[in-house]
DNA sequence: TATATTAGCAAGTGATTACTCACTCTTATG
DNA sequence: CATAAGAGTGAGTAATCACTTGCTAATATA
């Protein structure tokens, strides 16, 4: 991949999550990338195909940044990590994130499936802990931490930092 | 507020929802209300307004629907009733609760501050049940219900059902 | 009833939109 | 070295955008 096609995606990818997709238009992607408008088109086809290029990017990166935690055979660790993931968020990958979550409104676009192995591995984990209602506490957690990310992507980390340890303790002193 | 006011204020806040307020333009929105297009500009000045307008409705809106739970003093079933919440939301409200979270990521908007009284509410209610964090428990179980209404809004009730009563019993049996 | 104000429409406006086209420059390969 | 294919450009295009204008119809108020 070029550079100048890199850089149409980088610039894409900031925009489309800060201003939204249609409010973006490819004449002011091609200006803040430095390259003539046509380009895009010869690379992406259309202003739809550089979205789903983004898609493809971001599907490939989720099930990376997920390894470590679908590795993990410690069921207490599996929860703690992903109790963390939000909170490691670095700000550089703001704007992929923000794409992610604004993407779940549009209609068309199919979301969560990224997110089932880590929502299976937790149901495992859950179960192998003892808790009654293993899938249920799954999907409760994975709304946690979706929410907390919003809340950082939003706020900052700082907003949501308190909440980490408290959830990890949490986790750690389960119901009888 | 004539027939037609109304009728531009309905036809757009679907449409916002739906499609978002950028991919929809005013011709379209004329069209759906049998209005001609100059109509909403006589009556919300710019289609910002028209948003605005919208999102003034919202503000009464939600703090309508908060009163019996702000006004409930019986710490559990504040909590009962919150947990409640996105349960009840009857399908005619969806684009509603659509445009609500979509504005959430728009970086101009002022989202949350309608949820505090909420959020202040509950934590009065953790304060008065002994939980030994009730502020963090608040945030929390309001993290929760938010994931939770994003995802009724997608998929629809049925796909979070079986949470309610786990949720509520959750609560009912509190950590030592 | 006279008049002023508001509601409503049809037909525009210039600006912006996504996208195309004809062309040049670069690079790799036989 | 020749040639073909891809990278890159700049000036277009028709369509659509938010918004305006000049007008009439309805409604309220005096």
């Amino acid at each position: 991949m070029t550079d100048r096609k890199k850089k149409i995606l980088a610039v894409a990818l900031e925009l489309f999550a800060n201003d939204g997709f249609s409010a973006t238009s490819t004449k002011k992607i091609a200006k803040e990338a430095n390259v003539s408008e046509g380009l895009i088109f010869r690379h992406f086809e259309n202003k739809k195909g550089l979205l789903n290029a983004l898609v493809q990017q971001a599907i490939a990166r989720i099930s990376v940044i997920l390894i470590p935690i679908l590795n993990e055979k410690n069921p207490k660790e599996v929860i703690q990590k992903t109790v963390e993931l939000p909170f490691n968020i670095d700000k550089s990958e703001y704007p992929f994130w923000k794409l992610q979550f604004k993407l779940k409104w549009e209609n068309d676009y199919e979301s969560n499936e990224k997110m089932q192995p880590l929502l299976d591995h937790l149901a495992w984990a859950f179960t192998t802990l003892g808790y009654p209602e293993p899938e249920k506490e799954a999907t409760i957690l994975n709304h946690i931490i979706e929410s907390i990310s919003i809340g950082i992507l939003r706020d900052g980390v700082h907003s949501q930092e308190s909440l980490k340890t408290f959830l990890i303790e949490k986790y750690n002193t389960p119901t009888k």
